[in-house]
DNA sequence: CGCCAATATTCAAACGTTTGAATCTCTTGA
DNA sequence: TCAAGAGATTCAAACGTTTGAATATTGGCG
């Protein structure tokens, strides 16, 4: 292989090497329009001898000329959180076919993390970024950076269409419902409820669509069993925030056949702690989650829970922002868009029917 | 803010508004050498002026120009596997001081995707490559490409020293005794092994220190308690493989107090497996997994494990990789390097001491 | 007054690719 | 014989940045 001192092989070099210019040989390698007219002889010996060395187009200087890098940013506000794997495979699966590279990048929740990643992005000339939101858009002022560059955004996980970005999330609150129609429905009336950390936006939704389902029920909950977690600090806080509670609740003198937590890593820590004081799940009590990430699949018992469609709801995002990149193409303007994806309730062994002789147990 | 036809803020632009040359611009902005005699007030109008007009550097224009591209690609075969995630940070973690950007791309276990991006990898010209591996690399003669692009890579995951490349893995060997005398110690006798895929190297590895531990305490390994997984298909293929090895176990008369898993997932398989036959754990049967990722953690009873310093490994695989690309730079050689890291035994709740009614149990 | 050395700024070429326009070489038909 | 066209290939400029060399502007000193 020939050395040069860039350590890759350029046109330059397969051009001397069959003594062509340099415009022949990108007209061939790239298949521009133009190449239908050169000679098929000269067509293959050119691929020959790019093969032979070893070629691959610089993508700086093809951006640089073209003016497009192919890119799509994706931002993840943590990736160790089991919930953004399945959107950004969805992303991915999106992307591919229009041959876009995603240009994945993790957060890990911290705001520096962040700042720094997004101005990279932005000097990667980023066609587009699709950000994987949470309570660290609280002063979502940092995407005004990306706007005045004129960078298509999509955000998943959070609804920001009243500042102007398409968004895409689960119906937050009609999974608060099922969640709690669903134990209502075996029987449950004594609920002990979890609510999410006050930064995040899912955590008021959720709670109205519980409030609504056991107002329609007729239920009444009672306000000795709701909780909330403090705010998040790092991805297992969920879990360590369950079993807190769970100890709580059961020092407290209040009487419950039911906990519905905020998401699958608290009602994992629920399970936990519950099932250290000796109460059977779902003999005893019963857990449910929302989410419907890995570790509630494959931890005994299995937690039933309010699937959300992540996986669409990524290639959703891709398909919205490549829209838009041709949008911008063409001149047009893409309207801001949001979809509520429906939720959808996965029965798992961590619920049951209310036990007979609870049923009419006061505290 | 100025439009300019390609939609971004160049140094022209800032050039233009303030009266200076591209040059001087430049030289302010990159804070080269020079600057230190470019008058302090043109310095401050100029960075002012970038600041207003909201100016990024084109990566592409300077990574073309400087032939560096300041990336470095991190190849992970799979994101949804929580392996790789504590891999991924310890990378990260190590990149940001040095200013690199890690490109990070999931394969998916696809060996399609995976030829895909490692053509783009080569074409953004990343400086190195970190491979977080599996069966994926059976045939490596991928990585040629980018051996032939005098482009450093590390191996993370499995050992290919003698294909000439840095690897960092666990000790598979150590952490397979660890494992295994644990159980000894606890009195077990009668222990079932899940052995993990053919196709995974690390399968025989774990193998060879869980028989070490075993002729060391003289305990015997019954071959008819000795299954082995099927090769992957996706993430969660070993739970699916557990659940199905405890139910063959259970239905086989062949007695057992113990199971030693392959992995955190098939370790929950089988308790998965086990407790819907009613067997309790740890009281009845112990079980140890390996690995140490997030579901191990939260599920109830806590999975015992052995603990992988992923996080680490990842570090170290960012240093040695930066070391190799500065090797390079002053035209030196960095010797291949292999760290074997020592794995730790995590004790939680699913691994108890046999009870004294079953220690002469035989089948 | 002329010369030197700072100090401050600009020139111009280069990185590797793409592409509209230009050139060159044939063939073909009038 | 020559113009017209088609076919094959090349020219040259451009993308936005960096940087060694060059130029212009000072002030200081003999």
């Amino acid at each position: 292989m020939v050395q040069r001192k860039s350590g890759h092989v350029t046109l330059l070099d397969i051009a001397r090497a069959c003594g062509y210019s340099v415009s022949t040989v990108s007209i061939v390698l790239s298949e521009a329009p133009l190449s239908q007219n050169v000679a098929s002889s000269t067509r293959e010996q050119i691929r020959k001898m790019a093969r032979h060395l070893g070629y691959h187009p610089d993508a700086y200087a093809r951006s640089l000329r073209r003016r497009r890098s192919q890119t799509i940013a994706v931002l993840a506000y943590d990736l160790s959180d089991p919930f953004c794997i399945p959107i950004v495979h969805g992303i991915q699966a999106g992307l591919q076919p229009a041959s876009y590279m995603p240009l994945l990048v993790d957060a890990q929740t911290q705001r520096k993390l962040f700042d720094n990643y997004l101005r990279m992005i932005l000097e990667r000339r980023a066609e587009g970024v699709i950000v994987i939101a949470s309570w660290i858009f609280q002063e979502t002022n940092l995407l005004d950076d990306v706007e005045k560059n004129q960078v298509p955004i999509v955000i998943v996980g959070r609804d920001l269409t009243n500042r102007n970005v398409s968004s895409l999330l689960v119906d937050n609150e009609a999974g608060g419902a099922l969640a709690m129609r669903h134990l209502i429905e075996l029987g449950h009336r004594r609920i002990a409820i979890v609510r999410g950390p006050e930064e995040l936006f899912d955590t008021e939704l959720r709670w109205a669509g519980v409030r609504r389902a056991a107002a329609e029920a007729g239920v009444k909950i009672d306000p000795k069993l709701v909780y909330q977690l403090p705010n998040i600090t790092d991805s297992i806080s969920g879990f360590e925030g369950g079993l807190h509670f769970a100890k709580e609740m059961l020092a407290s003198d209040c009487h419950f056949t039911a906990v519905l937590a905020f998401d699958d890593l608290t009602a994992l820590g629920v399970v936990r702690g519950l099932s250290g004081a000796g109460v059977r799940i779902p003999e005893d009590c019963s857990v449910v989650g929302f989410d419907d990430v890995l570790p509630a699949a494959v931890s005994t018992p299995g937690i039933t829970t309010v699937h959300q469609p992540l996986k669409e709801m990524g290639l959703l995002a891709s398909e919205w922002t490549l829209q838009a990149i041709t949008a911008r193409e063409q001149q047009k303007q893409k309207p801001v868009q949001l979809h509520n994806a429906s939720p959808e309730l996965i029965v798992r062994m961590s619920t049951a029917r209310v036990p007979a002789a609870q049923r009419k147990t006061r505290s």
